[in-house]
DNA sequence: TGACGCATACCGTCCGGTAGGTAAGTTTCC
DNA sequence: GGAAACTTACCTACCGGACGGTATGCGTCA
């Protein structure tokens, strides 16, 4: 993916006309480029300024679209949620089988954690790494949806158990947990120009936590 | 916890006796300190100032101790690899048959990671959360660090792999960090007070993971 | 003629780090 | 043994700069 330049508003040009941005198209540069920041540089160790002058414009100019700084990452960690929840958590709620369900689920995480890496701005990673820059408030909100989808998992670990399809022996808890962090870790090492496309990666992460599981 | 009291130094009174640490104590608190408040602030998050006050000094006194910031840092995920070397790393190298060093690997490595949760300091979540906080230089030493711990992983994996005991279409790659991802996130949710025990965690994450790559 | 989309200039606070001091303990040397 | 010289373990006070955030103004467009 190459980096798509800003608009140049330089001077030496021949008054080229800056053509005004949609409506929204600002706060989405914004949004992308904190996004972006809070991922390679930690909430805390990304500045207003920082945000501000990737998006070129100045602090104040910033303040204009968002009312502070953990307003940001609020909106950053909700709209991360949502991802998670049209991608992956409602097609998957639609399944009735759980070993499809459970295929479902992993797959389409894995797609959605590797489809944003660390260079670009994949906001979950900002859900699960800056739950403290959030109110007190704010964090519940993001808390209870991110439980939601653990209990999802978890749920349909415990619909298998029941029918016997999960190898003796296993905590469903503890699966969850260990593919959870095998999908997020994702994020941290895949790059689009290895080896693995993301399809594969998809495909061995989850059959790697499939077989995990699974009675044979 | 009640606020100690500083010794009065002011004047009046008859000059209280403060008793001499042993050597090494005052640095051996300021690293605990630090490593929990990193953990739990992040390394940007968290200032010299909290630090000192942590350890009931000032942060001119704690300079007495420290060098920089970033130094306090370094020195901390030294100490995370080096409890890697020997809790993990070297017990696991001195075994000859794979499997039985994979198992040794991913139980060790389990154990380790769960040992010093989220509220207590494991110093090895900084040293996979923090790498931009360290000096180019600095980052290259660690970075090399967790580059031979993966070695090990992989060429463990691959071993098993030319003996035919992985399960057919493994990647090697993907498997060792979807292992690590499993582990490394235990760190995140593992309470030492939950239903399951250390031990228990440790047997469980790891069963999925041998289960999830190994041939039956 | 507004409303929008910014910029200039600034605020108080906190940051990492330092200058310089002091009380107590330790070593050196006569 | 005892004084002098030095070291350790802190302290108070402060620095320049960066931080999150704001008051105010001004050009541009519908």
């Amino acid at each position: 993916m190459k980096p798509r330049q800003l608009p140049d508003r330089g001077t030496g040009e021949p008054a080229r006309r800056p053509v005004r941005p949609p409506l929204g198209e600002r706060e989405g540069q914004i949004y992308v480029a904190a996004s972006r920041l809070f991922i390679q540089k930690g909430f805390a160790g990304t500045s207003m300024s920082d945000i501000a002058e990737a998006v070129k414009i100045t602090k104040a100019g910033l303040y204009h679209f968002v009312d502070s700084k953990e307003e940001l990452l609020f909106t950053i960690s909700q709209f991360g949620m949502d991802r998670l929840d049209e991608q992956v958590i409602a097609p998957a709620a639609a399944i009735a089988d759980p070993l499809e369900r459970l295929e479902a689920i992993l797959k389409a995480h894995v797609q959605n954690a590797g489809r944003a890496s660390r260079e670009d701005g994949n906001p979950l990673t900002i859900v699960v790494d800056e739950p403290g820059g959030l109110t007190p408030e704010h964090r519940k909100v993001i808390e209870g949806r991110k439980r939601a989808y653990l209990d999802l998992l978890r749920g349909t670990l415990g619909e298998l158990e029941v029918q016997g399809r999960l190898t003796e022996g296993v905590d469903v808890t503890a699966a969850a947990f260990a593919a959870i962090g095998a999908i997020m870790w994702i994020g941290r090492w895949w790059r689009p120009d290895g080896r693995l496309s993301l399809e594969e990666t998809a495909e061995q992460v989850a059959a790697v936590l499939l077989n995990g599981v699974l009675r044979r």
